[in-house]
DNA sequence: GGTAGGTGTTCGACAATGTCGACCGATGGA
DNA sequence: TCCATCGGTCGACATTGTCGAACACCTACC
């Protein structure tokens, strides 16, 4: 029994298809999708369904992803070691940088965010903790990738979309951008993945100085800009953050 | 095979065992806790891990719940219809009330608080999208259970706790809170649930006129009551909000 | 109004599948 | 150093999940 339960991969499987795709799937669907028999793709969803992780509309019949998932992965932020070591670190990084905060760490090929400090103004802004992010473009993604091997070999492997005609595609172009990341310690993305956005960041590490996540702030181009360059200032908060949290990580034993 | 799968129940379980109850659990802990044999709870974490669903401390080797959790929570989210509907008009009660407004649905035995908008000042203030409330206690819960059946049969066999001395814990007594729930339209906890914090909440109704939610403001017990009266602008006001909110889910067709 | 094609669901037979318990090497506390 | 306990592995067994056809139901379209 060295392999893994295929009843468990077929259940995963259709919880990122119910994720990933349409609002909502059918049972046809979804077993045609992963190749299934309509039978058996119903067992595992009646199953998901009774367990909360999936929900089933009344009046269609359709399927989609139930409010256990919600639970448990609020759940999952408060277990986070990381995220509650760096709270109020990036609360005060929000409020010297005047710029909102993202702490990202390493999902699959992408950047996960893991918490979100909202700009402090009044402005109405989106929850982004969950929501993922490409480790290519963004200033989260290119750290992890310069520090971390795995994420290295999943953003070499993965696809390099280009966002708008700043983004960094080419491979070799994009390990130079690594190689200044390693030499600087942060790094930046001034337009590479949306319109008139910049942001920096910065890696965290834990006690054996294994990088572990990353931490940036967000804003638009016209304010962390001055004169074409990343006004230092803000270089500088984010690394004091960076290396503030890093210095909680290894101070603790658990 | 009218029954459901074993193995995914198995799983569910365990999942619903690591976000529970410690932070981290030792593969012996999870196998005995759920009577299951080491090789067994080996092969179902196993699994889980490989799909993200948990993560392993590579020091210590003990078990924790997965950041996939977390990316699938967030998208149940977005494919939240009343949560969709219902964004612009909390942000607006929100701003009206000068309190923090909380969108919940049943789940299980409790409130599940899909959406959270702060209180309107520069507090700080943790983010509550995810967590659980009871239903017996808060002005959220009582609305479900005054108006869904399936609330109503789950706080009547479920326990009542007394979080403080002003508690509804009787069943007379709290029937009694139900019906004048239905007579007004709303209801209210007045430190039922936490010392010096009261709240104020509207049901939501779909198309068919089922119970689908319910919208409420939290706040001090000082801001949101009057020489011992709940202020009647904020009553409406959240009245007004839950209205909206069902008015918008009427006249969609999906 | 009836039919045709779609849905989600149930059922029973089969064998592939997951389960069990003993065993292994590593770890760490006494 | 020893012993207890940890997480992980392996192979035999039969329980368990899988498959495909048939079912009831609904919608939409001739």
């Amino acid at each position: 029994m060295a392999r893994n339960i295929q009843s468990l991969e077929r259940a995963a499987a259709m919880l990122r298809l119910l994720g990933g795709g349409e609002r909502r799937l059918g049972l046809s669907d979804i077993a045609s999708s992963l190749g299934l028999a309509k039978g058996t793709a119903h067992g595992i969803l009646r199953t998901l369904q009774q367990e909360g992780f999936v929900e089933q509309d009344d009046a269609s019949g359709r399927y989609q992803l139930g409010a256990e998932l919600l639970r448990l992965g609020t759940t999952y932020l408060d277990v986070h070691e990381l995220r509650a070591r760096a709270l109020v670190w990036t609360d005060d990084l929000a409020r010297s940088s005047g710029e909102s905060v993202h702490l990202g760490v390493l999902h699959l090929q992408g950047v996960l965010i893991v918490h979100h400090v909202f700009r402090p103004d009044d402005s109405r802004q989106v929850l982004e903790i969950g929501a993922m992010q490409p480790l290519h473009s963004t200033a989260l993604g290119k750290v992890l990738s310069a520090y971390d091997p795995v994420a290295h070999s999943e953003v070499l492997e993965g696809e390099r979309k280009a966002f708008t005609e700043r983004t960094v595609c080419t491979l070799d172009d994009f390990e130079g951008v690594l190689d200044i990341t390693r030499a600087r310690g942060y790094a930046a993305d001034v337009e590479e993945t949306w319109e008139g956005v910049a942001s920096i960041a910065a890696p965290i590490h834990d006690r054996r100085r294994m990088p572990v996540g990353a931490v940036g702030i967000t804003g638009a181009v016209e304010r962390l800009c001055r004169e074409g360059e990343l006004r230092p200032e803000l270089i500088a908060a984010v690394r004091d953050c960076a290396r503030a949290v890093s210095r909680d990580l290894g101070a603790v034993r658990f």
